[in-house]
DNA sequence: ACAATATATATCAAGTACCATATATTTTCG
DNA sequence: CGAAAATATATGGTACTTGATATATATTGT
């Protein structure tokens, strides 16, 4: 699989699309209601931004009935998930990152348990 | 040092900086007039770019008489330095980052010497 | 002080990106 | 089939980005 840089730092120049990435790397798979709730944000803001990023090959998802989950494309070359990884492991402490991590964990009626360690 | 990572992103999502920032990361400083020969761009273009790039704290220059030398900003966070080297070496062998480094090489008059191994 | 060279900045037009709101689509359940 | 829930897309407005061209600034040597 091949990413076009420029697409890829593109589709990373937004806070809204890094949060998302971020908690999409530390959650492994998330589906829309979760993302929205965390970053609490518009619905249609988020699935434009998924969107977004799932044309860049950032990320695939899949449909469970009414949900969609998103994951980190499987296919990412090495470099682009070192990208990401160090990008998430950099922003992790800092504001917004840290406190989406926490507002989702405190969301009420989660749709799936996702117990991993 | 802090980068705001959309800062960050959106200085990496343009072709022309991102060819700028991968040269010089194998090359270590580089003038305005061997990016400029390098890349075969505009004067300006180069220009305005570098200091896109330096407003993002991404290099530092140095004026040295008419030249003014540019290279990857040594403060940076570890977590950025990282995302540049995966990047550079994930680019490294595709159009036009293979060729900017031959054209750099076969640059006529080159105004120093930069021998390093 | 003047000319030449390297680099920087200004301007304008064209394209692009983002948000908020409204609306459409898809799936499930009764 | 109709309603409800989750997600997706469309629209319009505003703001940012980019490139090309022209011009300005800074430094050196004569």
């Amino acid at each position: 699989m091949d990413i076009d840089p420029e697409i890829l730092f593109r589709a990373l120049g937004d806070t809204t699309r890094q949060r998302c990435l971020v908690l999409l790397q530390q959650e492994g798979e998330l589906c829309v209601c979760e993302l929205t709730h965390a970053l609490d944000a518009a619905q249609p803001k988020i699935s434009r931004h998924l969107a977004h990023l799932r044309e860049a090959g950032l990320v695939s998802d899949r449909r469970e009935g009414l949900w969609i989950h998103y994951r980190l494309n499987p296919a990412l070359p090495e470099w682009v998930r070192t990208v990401l990884r160090a990008t998430a492991e950099g922003v992790a402490g800092h504001p917004p990152f840290a406190s989406d991590k926490a507002a989702l964990s405190r969301m009420p009626d989660r749709p799936f348990s996702r117990d991993w360690a």
